[in-house]
DNA sequence: CCTCTGAATGATATCGATACCATAACTGGG
DNA sequence: CCCAGTTATGGTATCGATATCATTCAGAGG
């Protein structure tokens, strides 16, 4: 910088002013710089800038797992708000496990992030202690946490397989089982599966079902191989089954396709239904029922939100805690 | 750090050194020294530590997708090379654009990377002269390019076409049509499906067949949509077609759904192949015959690399330009 | 003609770690 | 008992930008 400063006869003052646009630079100077910038091949450096400013520029975003379209869509949408601000994230992948995730936490928190977005509401306890410490801002996503740590932006997972169980009941299906959602061990562990597993036991009981069959698939990420074998042993376990709510798409998918391969008709000898609206299902044939909850949105929303508290974390006005609903809604397809 | 070296009873060097680990400091120091960065819940600050020695301690990658699991496996087997170093890697998602691979790496090389992994061999002017002016190690990965950067781990997508050509003619098709690739445009262009069209339509000539026939389908990235809808104007174009690759498992997925719509046999009517043995194809009915190539290999291959050039660079002995080739191979299944 | 105001620019300290060199304490051979 | 050679530790400059306060200068207003 201090090149480019004497080559254009200014302090090296004047130049990071003119570089980060916006500031009192008279414009003759400004372009007088900007020549020399590009004389020289001059890239700014953030890394000093970070240190100097004590602003990072970017915000730390963790998801379980890179192969689903859904929790991309949320990067995506957080990525698209705050590079408005010039705010860059950095994702990590915590394989659906919480010591991973506290794991990463420690390592990102060494680069200084202006904040934290966390996938799910269930974290380690050093994880709570590490984002309380660092006193930044923290946004939990897809769900709604009983004891949040700071912002939130989702939704019930369980009440989005109540309502599709309510629509199924209203189709005239009666004896509905669920494939996946585990019943929560240590590490590893699905919390968004299980919280749709229990919607389907509450719906269970409120809608006054007399009878249910859960098919659990082991540990996450849940794939389509699993729903293959899932629905084999859920018709197998319970052979008077009229439908299946999967966890996610991919295991329904998974169902539909052995189906296929069995020659059960699907939705005739049995229905199935998905989670995730994912692109999959729209094209599959027959084409797949499912939830829809706009994956974007959460993210758009998250990623204002933590505008917002970065901005009030600067000015030393700290956002409260807020929490924002994300809507769900059932998508009725051919497979019910 | 002041704050600890003062509790431990030492000066900040020596927390310095031992929190780099392996460096020369008495156990019993060590100790004291973790005590103190316990009780006070210190946290290393990475930035400063990148300002001073030079050294920021990660490397960025460009990959055109979010949603391809192909690109995804690649990080996956970078990011565990890398990690042995205690390098981390930041990601970055082009969009099939070079443009914005371009600001991309704009952004990025302010953060000072050791190095930078892009994926295909085709650039922007720009990018090139960035990348030659940041004097840091560069692969290019999931091609074979004619004028390659610096380093290479890839494959030849022309040549998996061609073998993909070579099996189904063995298998008695004749009449084989392609989807997808497109023609070159300036940006947002499909390189690799470029590629792997000309790879069609060497295989065509070389074969000696009499008739060909290319459906090309936008701009990528080419989905499940694009592959149904193909399929039918190739049929439409060319009612004697009795085989189609597709550029991609996708629109061959989408086709295969479309087919079964129409109650077209997959491969009775037609038989179809793609590629990059995504998930998918191994559980959908019927499973899609494809080319594979370990998308994690080339990860780990180019992670290996990087970890060498950076060693080389810091000890100022250069690692001349090397060029990796990933295997493929043809997996047969029951869609052709 | 002088003071005042705001715009444009500069000088300097500082952010938080590490590189580099110096020093102290110890070890073992002669 | 001395000296060379380790091993463990400390002092200080430095990485490359920006925050902060100071300064200069032009033009407005009295």
């Amino acid at each position: 910088m201090a090149d480019v400063a004497r080559r254009a006869g200014v302090s090296t003052m004047t130049v990071s002013r003119a570089l980060k646009g916006g500031r009192s630079v008279k414009e003759e100077t400004r372009t007088r710089i900007m020549r020399a910038v590009d004389e020289l091949g001059y890239v700014l450096d953030l890394t000093a800038g970070a240190l100097s400013s004590k602003r990072s520029g970017f915000v730390s975003v963790l998801i379980p797992s890179v192969n689903n379209s859904n929790f991309s869509e949320t990067v995506h949408g957080i990525s698209d708000v705050l590079s408005e601000d010039g705010t860059q994230i950095l994702v990590g992948y915590t394989d659906y496990s919480k010591a991973q995730e506290q794991r990463l936490i420690e390592t990102m928190l060494r680069r200084r992030p202006e904040g934290v977005i966390v996938t799910g509401g269930v974290h380690t306890e050093g994880t709570r202690e590490l984002l309380e410490q660092a006193a930044i801002p923290v946004i939990e996503t897809w769900d709604m946490p009983a004891d949040p740590i700071g912002h939130v932006v989702g939704f019930s997972n369980a009440a989005t397989i109540e309502d599709m169980m309510a629509r199924l009941l209203f189709r005239g299906y009666r004896k509905i089982g669920f494939i996946g959602g585990d019943d929560g061990r240590a590490n590893g562990s699905d919390d968004r599966g299980r919280e749709r597993r229990l919607g389907y036991e509450r719906a269970v009981a409120a809608l006054g079902l007399e009878t249910s069959h859960v098919v659990p698939v082991g540990d996450p990420p849940v794939s389509i191989e699993h729903g293959g074998r899932a629905v084999v042993r859920l018709v197998e376990e319970w052979p008077d089954v009229e439908a299946a709510i999967c966890v996610s798409d991919l295991p329904a998918f998974g169902a539909i396709m052995e189906c296929h391969r069995r020659e059960w008709a699907v939705p005739g000898r049995l229905a199935i239904a998905g989670f995730g609206d994912f692109e999959i299902s729209r094209f599959c044939w027959p084409t797949i029922t499912t939830v829809s909850v706009s994956c974007t949105e959460i993210g758009r929303k998250a990623g204002h939100l933590m505008s917002r508290a970065i901005k009030g974390a600067r000015s030393e006005k700290p956002l409260p805690p807020q929490s924002v609903v994300i809507p769900h809604s059932i998508i009725e397809r051919e497979s019910t």
